[in-house]
Order: C-alpha cells, then sequence, then structure tokens
DNA sequence: AAAAAATTAATAATCATTCCTGTTTTTTAT
DNA sequence: ATAAAAAACAGGAATGATTATTAATTTTTT
C-alpha cells in the first residue's frame, strides 16, 4: 500500500472529520468541503475514506441508514442511534477489555475487537413523541 | 403495511435462512432457491428480505463485505467476524441484558436494543497462517 | 366462482461507490 | 534548487447492489 503522502484534499478530511461530533457521510463531507475547495472531487472524498479507515485513522459505521459514515473519533467507543431521527451519537462507555475476553470461549476464533451499536431513541424525539 | 398474505416464495426464503447456520447474501440466497423455482426474480428476494426484517422475522448484518447478509436465527446473540475469509459465525453469549443498563447513564436517550460484532481470525484461518 | 387485494416476474431506474485517464502536486534524487 | 519519479487529483464513466414500475399471476375474500 506504500507510504501516504500529504495532501490538502485529504489534510481537510481527516481535519473535518475531527472537528465534528456527528458522523457525516461522504456526500454531506464532499457538500461541505466543496465550499472552500471549489474543485474537489467525489472520488477524491470516497478515495481517502477509504485510505483513512484501512490506515485507522478514521472509523466507519455501517448499517445506518444504508449509507456509509464516518468518525474521526478514534479513541474505542460504542454509538448510540436514534431509530427516530436516525442521529448517531457517541457513547464513551468501557465495557470494552473484558467484552472480548467474556466472548472468547463462545468463538471459534481469536476476537481481536469488536463493534457495539445501540438503537433506541433520543431524548429529543422522546419529547417530540409525548 | 396491510397484512403478509402466504407466497410460497417468501416461505421459501424464510425457511431458507431458517435452515442454515451461516448467514448468506440476497444473491446467495436468490441462487440457490433458483434451482428448486427457476423463475423466481431477484427483485422478490429482495423485497421480501426487506419485509421479513421489518416484521422482525429475521436479521439483517450491515458492514460485512459491503452487502446485506441475512439470519434466520432471531434470539439474541451476536457474530464474530473472520477478517481473514469474512466468515460470519454466530456467537451465542449473554452479556446482553446488562449491556443496555450498563450503557444508558452514558446515553442522551433511551436504549432498546443493542448489536455486537466480533472481529478476529478463526481457527481455520489461524491454522493455515501458520 | 368472481371480484378484490396482494404478490410476482421481468426489467428499468437509482444511487452509493469504484474505476479510469489525463493532469497536477508532492516527493526524491541529483 | 531542479528534474525525474511517484502519488494524488478532477472529472467523468462504469459498476453493482438495491429499489421502483408495470402487467400478469396467485391468494384471499365474498
Amino acid at each position: 500500500m506504500s507510504t501516504l503522502n500529504y495532501s490538502k484534499q485529504r489534510q481537510a478530511i481527516l481535519d473535518l472529520l475531527q472537528s465534528r461530533k456527528d458522523h457525516p457521510n461522504a456526500e454531506v463531507i464532499y457538500q461541505t468541503l466543496r465550499k472552500s475547495m471549489p474543485n474537489l472531487s467525489a472520488g477524491t472524498v470516497y478515495r481517502n475514506l477509504k485510505l483513512l479507515t484501512e490506515l485507522g485513522q478514521i472509523k466507519k459505521l455501517t448499517g445506518l441508514d444504508g449509507v456509509d459514515h464516518f468518525d474521526g473519533t478514534i479513541s474505542p467507543h460504542s454509538h448510540f442511534i436514534c431509530q427516530c431521527c436516525g442521529k448517531v451519537d457517541d457513547v464513551f462507555f468501557e465495557a470494552d477489555e473484558s467484552l472480548n475476553e467474556k466472548a472468547a470461549s463462545h468463538c471459534d476464533g481469536e476476537i481481536q475487537s469488536h463493534n457495539v451499536y445501540f438503537y433506541g431513541t433520543c431524548n429529543e424525539c422522546l419529547k417530540t413523541i409525548k
């Protein structure tokens, strides 16, 4: 895969993800950055999101609304998805190391990592419903 | 959404999923069933997988290899994905109820359910590597 | 058994993502 | 600092999983 060179497009994508607490998808990232980089191309966004994910500098979130979302926070954490509004929040909750150990005996293999997704209704949506 | 009528196509899809321990994707389901139902159409497979998922009779697994996979086992369990061969195993491991409770205080909302994915290398792949 | 409703097959359309090509930027080596 | 080599880019075409459309068939209701 060789080493990654510098590019201002890649830097901008990483900066954007690290500065946001939400978890934008490729299209949102593209439209946002296009304002300041008018001839950024969508392919560049997709290619760099893939590269950064492979290098572990960002995390890809799947299974939310059908399209991939991206997270610039790489410290271990889970996600809470509101099934009402689709919002994805970080959940900083550390059951982490123990979870792999507990599951190990039930697995036909060696666990290296895990992802946890919580589904529910966020407080904002709960207010609206009542 | 009205009520679901009977259709032998839908029944065949559900039977197939409940009889298999792996987690086939739509294409595999389509090709398998086509052997005994030669004019089954792919659209029918996709439409019924979507319906059955919405009704909670099957579970959709995302984020494995880019395409959705389906699981006929609805009792609560997790999944182990081998990053080497792509195999997806069930993990019947019950930290379940407690996990929602533990995470609740870290969430801005009400947790209703969760999904856990474990990633690693299966025993078969471990052998091959060594 | 006929009418109404639901489902299907076949195929066209969609849309997120990847691939391709010629150009530009970044790095390396002089 | 400059030229050659490597990596990355923009723009657009291609891919591929999934969804939508429509006329025909099957299932349910009466």
